[in-house]
RNA sequence: AGGGGUGUAGCCAAGUUGGUAAGGCAACGGGUUUUGGUCCCGUCAUUCGAGGGUUCGAGUCCUUCCGCCCCUGCCA
């Protein structure tokens, strides 16, 4: 699966969509040499939480160039800001990415790696006069900056000269002064129409446990100083990264060109949205916080762990990254194409089985009393030579409750009195009587079978419903945990006045059923995936115990009945 | 004295130098089917945010206008 010279899986895909305007242009330095022989990309997480949906499309992209230009993809953490990250974060990322099929070797590396160059770096920009103590306070910045429409005024401090403020600079590192008292500024333009070049900050005081560097540092670099240098020290050729990090190119590309050192062109490209759902990680971290979900590995969670447990397959979600495209054009994907993506995969892969989620029992009057027959359900229906699952039929079986109607539309081929139907790799039965209770719910059905049908086909009488079963003799009970969409809305973010995303949260999210299934289903590992016929697709949850399975619905059927329905009311 | 990015179907998205709007998802018809699943076949933009211009010819070039998104962290 994964190639370990380039670090990166293979594509799943064989139509190859057309080229996206990043590849074009990879195509082209190539050609031309530009960016010299071997491209280079990174995929950089901040490990302040868990990867994404929307991680998935850069790691994709970065690592999917990488190997289909023969070039390099690091993983490189973006670790600047001890107060938000962990080691928790970290592992998981690392696990995740492998998770999705790549690989980055060795090439695994970390900002705070390079603490101590960029310290040496920072000296150097202050020696040039690029760089200077700035001591006002935060509040006093923000109102020298100015606003979108006026320039900012100078700092008072901004022509400290080069002695005192390599003098500061190094006791601010040796720990002299509280939170806050100074910051490094770059001396660039206070009256810059771009507001991100009126003397950004490069350094700030933070007394604060780095995961990986401890107390070694009181100081810590800001993102736009490290990414960019971080880049160059990787020999990265292509930056690239979302959107919203446009106006930040320029400050990349000054802080390297006024260090004269090793420049990589910053690119970007769109990130990803998706209907029903919230792909932001301040959000996803509020989601896991204050307890709307059970954790970052919750079913419904749009994270990669989110999904792995909810039965998603890597191969469908590079898929669905695949198809999506890359653009610079803000989109919001419909969450239908990543389900037919999950489908379209599982199709293939997930092995046949029968399960019944609200059982109705259906008692078989003339079959005799304590006989089982063993028979055959395809893993496969399209290739029943790849091996079949024994399941036991016996004179009491379980339907689903769905499956009968007493008063039955016109275009319900399923049972119904006098009506026949094919229970799937049995025989036929027709319906006798419907018995109830006191209150008049439905109990069980009478029903009579065909001893010629077996195996589901008898003479050519055409018989249109099948239907899923589970024999009454052996049947065990399991746990089947039933997910919608975490947001009732398409774009959860689009709120009310007075409303946030959290107010969208849909509350029919998670459904827990007891349902019925043959025994051998019992026992499977975590993270295995069968369809059960007719309803979807199910994965054995890390939960599951031999004497509790449980599953997780990863994704339904298409169901054209119940549009059929919809549309007849 | 704001700057930057971006508009092609319900959604995503191709559309190199102007030559007569790919593909996928969704939707809708039909066929096959022991899953109302899968699979197969078909339909779905006289028009590219809007107006004007250049041209034999414009989604592509020029021009004016409009919409949406990002930027005023000692976050990334």
């Amino acid at each position: 699966m994964t190639d370990h010279d380039t670090g990166v899986a293979a594509s799943s895909r064989s139509d190859a969509p057309t080229k996206d305007f990043i590849r074009a242009m990879i195509e082209q330095d190539l050609a031309t040499g530009r960016r010299g022989p071997v491209i280079h990309t990174r995929f950089p997480p901040e490990p302040n939480g868990y990867l994404h949906l929307g991680h998935a499309k850069s790691i994709c992209l970065n690592f999917g160039v990488a190997g289909e230009y023969n070039g390099l993809c690091n993983l490189r953490f973006d670790d600047t800001n001890p107060v938000k990250e962990n080691q928790e974060f970290v592992d998981s990322i690392r696990k995740d990415v492998r998770w999705l099929g790549f690989d980055w070797g060795d090439r695994e590396y970390y900002a705070s790696d390079y603490f101590e160059q960029l310290y040496g770096f920072a000296e150097k920009l202050i020696t040039m006069g690029k760089a200077y103590v700035d001591s006002l306070t935060a509040d006093e910045i923000r109102e020298h900056r100015g606003t979108l429409t006026q320039p900012g005024k100078n700092s008072p401090y901004r022509d400290r000269n080069v002695e005192e403020n390599l003098d500061l600079f190094r006791r601010m590192r040796a720990g002299e002064f509280p939170d806050g008292a100074h910051v490094l500024r770059a001396k660039i333009d206070m009256a810059s129409p771009n507001v991100i070049m009126r003397d950004p900050t490069l350094y700030r005081i933070r007394r604060a446990h780095h995961h990986r560097t401890g107390d070694t540092w009181c100081i810590y670099p800001m993102y736009d100083y490290t990414h960019c240098i971080s880049d160059s020290l990787e020999g990265i050729t292509h930056s690239l990264c979302t959107l919203e990090f446009v106006n930040n190119r320029e400050l990349y590309n000054w802080v390297l060109d006024t260090l004269d050192i090793y420049r990589s062109e910053q690119t970007e490209f769109a990130r990803l949205n998706i209907t029903r759902t919230v792909l932001s990680k301040r959000k996803l971290i509020q989601l896991v916080e204050e307890k709307h979900v059970a954790g970052w590995d919750d079913p419904r969670m749009p994270t990669l762990s989110g999904m792995r447990r909810r039965g998603i397959p890597p191969e469908a979600l590079r898929d669905f990254c695949s198809r999506i495209g890359m653009a610079r054009a803000e989109n919001t994907v419909e969450f239908s194409l990543l389900e037919f993506c999950i489908r379209e995969r599982l199709n293939a892969a997930a092995p046949r089985a029968m399960a019944v989620l609200d059982p109705l029992k259906v008692i078989i009057e003339n079959y005799p009393e304590g006989q089982v027959e063993w028979l055959d359900l395809p893993f496969t229906p399209d290739a029943p030579e790849k091996g079949v699952r024994k399941i036991p039929f016996s004179r009491e079986i379980w339907i689903e409750r769905d499956d009968f109607r007493e008063d039955a539309p016109k275009k319900f081929f399923r049972l119904a009195p006098g009506k026949e139907v094919r229970l799937r790799s049995a025989y036929y039965i027709t319906c006798r009587e419907a018995q109830k209770d006191a209150q008049g719910r439905i109990t069980a059905l009478i029903c009579t079978y065909d001893p010629e049908s077996r195996g589901g086909t008898a003479d050519n009488r055409k018989v249109k419903g099948t239907l899923h079963w589970v024999g009454a003799s052996h049947c065990r009970p399991i746990e089947v945990r039933l997910y919608d969409h975490l947001f009732s809305r398409d774009d959860p973010d689009n709120t009310e006045p007075g409303k946030t995303f959290l107010d969208n949260i849909n509350p029919g999210s998670l459904t827990v059923v007891e349902g019925l299934a043959d025994p051998s289903m019992i026992g499977l590992e975590p993270g295995q995936c069968l369809q059960f016929e007719r309803l979807g697709y199910f994965t054995v949850d890390p939960d599951s115990r031999p004497e509790r399975p449980v599953f997780n619905r990863t994704a339904t059927l298409k169901d054209t009945w119940a549009k059929i329905e919809k549309k007849d009311e």
